[in-house]
DNA sequence: CTCAGGTGAGAGTATATACACGTTTTGTCG
DNA sequence: CGACAAAACGTGTATATACTCTCACCTGAG
């Protein structure tokens, strides 16, 4: 009874079906492949187009804000601006404060980031063809309640 | 007119705001953290518990078989695979077909799947008490949509 | 002013992910 | 039977992710 018994099959067969970790991760597998096949052929991964994105709304901004908005750790995120900066799309200039690095767009980022738009429509099109748009509208609602809800556990 | 104008900045933000693969990866990095902190105390991965729980349930898989049923490309799973092979909690087999690899746990895999649910139930509880159960049952059903929608684009 | 503690960022290490390409084995058809 | 297609898997390379540790810089208490 105190030993513990090898659990069976029944029982792993139902936390695969209810898993939040597992089945938000497949998701995202699934999905990143739509998106970052559409986005091969300016250069981009989703990853870096969600990036740029995320830099035109808020530059200039230290890599420590990005990383709080996009919910992002800190030190993967300074990784994925290095690449980027290597592409030429982002600069990183240190201000008043020399322990902060501010990012920027560079024109070729803003260029980049308006030729992804039209591609990133189009994925994002036929996604929700297939999915229906209410419930791809209740679908976002119910991820950002999840994030919330992961970031209070 | 026919020039690409810089795209502005409420534009990108709606992008942000609506774009499913944005949003379910970052759901995803969130989720991912409250599930590795919880498998953490046994050395486990969130990937790496799904993993072994996914190869209890279909064992004996080889790699392929086992890439497809968790959506995931076949060189990452065999590179995942190789990580739990080296802590010993699976065996990979060639059969009578010498190209195959057939993958099993060990005596040690099935004990830290034991080990695994205790933890990942603590997890998935919290988690779902922040979210509610009906919500949580909807977004599994609706992540699941979701991946047959991308398989189909 | 000084320094103790806090903050911003990078480096080292490890895992997760996938594409392109190559190798071995199997199956098939003339 | 032999050549060629197909299947199963691994390797090389690149990106994405995060934890731990370290360092430089800043700021406020005394």
């Amino acid at each position: 009874m105190s030993r513990k018994a090898k659990p069976d099959v029944a029982q792993i067969l139902e936390i695969g079906r209810t898993c939040v970790c597992f089945n938000v991760r497949k998701a995202s597998r699934a999905v990143t492949h739509v998106y970052d096949s559409a986005l091969r052929s300016v250069g981009l991964r989703a990853t870096q187009f969600a990036l740029l994105s995320a830099i035109k709304i808020l530059q200039p901004v230290t890599v420590t804000h990005l990383a709080q908005a996009t919910i992002t750790d800190r030190t993967t995120l300074g990784r994925n601006l290095k690449l980027i900066e290597k592409k030429g799309l982002i600069r990183m200039l240190s201000g008043e404060d020399l322990r902060e690095r501010n990012v920027y767009l560079t024109e070729r980022g803003e260029g980049a980031v308006a030729k992804g738009i039209s591609l990133w429509e189009e994925a994002q099109t036929r996604l929700t063809e297939q999915l229906g748009e209410e419930r791809v509208e209740r679908l976002l609602n119910d991820l950002s309640l999840l994030v919330e809800a992961a970031r209070r556990v």
